[in-house]
DNA sequence: TCGCGCGCTGACAACGTTGTCCAGGGCCTA
DNA sequence: TAGGCCCTGGACAACGTTGTCAGCGCGCGA
């Protein structure tokens, strides 16, 4: 009468079962089931036994299992591109809420800005059968994602469109943004403006490029190649470019900035000139205010709350046509952006 | 011979498992399963027409039903306090990492201080069957964790120690720093310093404090009541906070702040001021260098990176008695705590 | 009093995967 | 040539839960 030996595939440091929880309330396995998920139909007096059995083998439901048969996972992803950027901190934040809101986890993964990176986490989290997947592409081709989202997982991109497939998103007018704090720059007197931007492979990075240009056009200013610099945010390679533009026969009397990356070492490099630079940067950060520091700011927790209301909106159900959402951008005045030139 | 409805309880918007995959393979059910995961004894040929059969429906492995089976979850979980704070954005991407190498996802979830939410965060990440929870504790009785922790799931708290309960634990030397800040405006003159902190309940806001107090007690200076401030880190608390510790007959010549959320508020409030006030901080803050804000810094990514890993090396089997690893924190001079008193 | 219906309960299958085990066939050796 | 072994493949059960359905007992109406 030894007590076989357990399955080998047994984990979880043996934890109480529903089934373990019936046998001690002498009840069947789905009057458990029952209890634990207040479904009517138990007598208050067979709901106390089993109550008093779950306290007793601390029993606690295995939503592993739970999901594999409910076939929904109530969990969402996110693949953004870096966590401890001050930038999807936020983001990430009002994603969650969201998700809690609607009674789900949120499972968070940084891409580095990879896009191998991106697809292999993306890739993760269908297998795991998240029941929505909010990406901030790395990447510029995501039909990797089109089986996925055929078979059901619902798919909002942030920050930065899908590439070469059809698929909601929700961006912050970087256009627009950069247009108005170039057209800022420009309405306090300067000409020679210079741009420093991400790398050209991501699309905010080129969209606010677009936008000096239409600034500086709109104004009838040529741009000096000199005056634009695209790459990695990489501190080393913003001084550098920050410097170049500074120098030379022709420098620049004011620097925009295409992200807060950028800005924060940009910044560092231009407050050791002696002759004072005009500076306005794209995305607020903190403390700017204190620094005097004319930025373009975009709400980082809307972008959040907008996409992940959109995805669970499809979660819901709605089937409409994938849509794009542009969130306003601010100018916030607060003196770099008002100096005149040197 | 009409196909017959499918299960109702088939979701996932009917996806191909490894069933069908077998079927059109014409092969073995747990030989497709050999191919999925890479496992030896499959011929080259049966191989092929497996992948090929795979390519065609566009199967992927549906990791929530190998979890029901294989027993371990490959998922972290991380409770937090506020995934938008500047401090745990980087903490969050270390732990990431560190899963990420060990091949594990990782979710995130926010306390927003309030201990209930962190109860019921931690105790949802255990019904998911997390391999591994970390938790930033909000509330200071972990004992509802107990059967969790025994059942299986390993426990790791950062920042803050675990209450009432006996768990590892990752900190910051709060008390080394705080004493080691206030001394330094102590040597730089001052006798009079406040101390602006956040709620008692939390574990690192009674460690600053006490450091500060150690600090005035070595320097055998009293300590006014009006001098010391523990509360929530809203603005508007701490700009109060700030002002009255500086007006009255005995108004302080110096500021040491508990955390960055109050420094944020209290370098604004300060820079307003006309007598110069000195300040020491505790966390360091991005663009405080361009600011000159003296700073004890702590390693929010160190303390992720380490709490994860020794979570980690409980999941791999390592069983020794839980153990208190602190971290060392940085005196960073950069002007404003070095500013004599007026 | 009998029958019917309803409220409660439990047996059973299914979710999609993996571990175990056995069968069949080919090849090598004695 | 027979026997044994290895290699490949597949049938089956199990992971812990929930949906379906049937049965039981009791109360009420005719």
């Amino acid at each position: 009468m030894a007590e076989p030996t357990r399955s080998p595939a047994h984990r979880y440091g043996n934890r109480p079962t529903m089934k373990d929880v019936a046998a001690r309330a002498g009840v069947g396995l789905k009057t458990v089931s029952r209890v634990v998920n207040g479904e009517a139909g138990v007598t208050p007096d067979t709901e106390r036994r089993v109550q008093e059995a779950i306290e007793a083998l601390g029993f606690r439901r295995n939503d592993s299992a739970r999901v594999l048969r409910k076939g929904r996972t109530a969990s969402v992803g996110l693949v953004l591109e870096d966590l401890a950027d001050p930038f999807y901190g936020p983001l990430s934040r009002a994603v969650e809420e969201v998700a809690r809101a609607h009674g789900a986890l949120l499972i968070n993964g940084s891409s580095a800005e990879d896009p191998d990176r991106e697809q292999e986490l993306a890739l993760a989290l269908c297998a795991r059968r998240v029941d929505g997947l909010i990406v901030i592409p790395a990447g510029t081709d995501h039909r990797y994602l089109e089986p996925e989202m055929r078979a059901g997982i619902a798919t909002v991109f942030v920050d930065r469109p899908a590439g070469r497939i059809d698929a909601d998103v929700v961006l912050s007018d970087s256009f627009g943004g950069a247009r108005a704090g170039v057209a800022h720059l420009i309405a306090h007197g300067h000409r020679r403006i210079g741009f420093i931007g991400d790398q050209p492979r991501i699309h905010t990075a080129v969209e606010r490029l677009r936008g000096y240009r239409a600034a500086m056009e709109d104004a009838e200013l040529a741009v000096d190649d000199a005056w634009v610099s695209l790459g990695s945010t990489e501190p080393e390679r913003v001084r550098q470019a920050t410097a170049a533009m500074l120098s030379g026969p022709d420098p620049v009397t004011a620097v925009f900035a295409g992200n807060n990356r950028v800005t924060v070492t940009a910044v560092r490099e231009l407050s050791g000139r002696a002759r004072p630079v005009a500076f306005v940067g794209f995305d607020d950060i903190e403390l700017a205010d204190l620094l005097g520091i004319t930025v373009i700011a975009q709400d980082a927790a809307a972008l959040g709350r907008t996409a992940a209301e959109r995805l669970f909106r499809r979660l819901d159900g709605v089937d409409d046509a994938p849509a794009r959402t542009v969130l306003d951008t601010v100018l916030i005045p607060r003196g770099s952006g008002e100096i005149p030139p040197a």
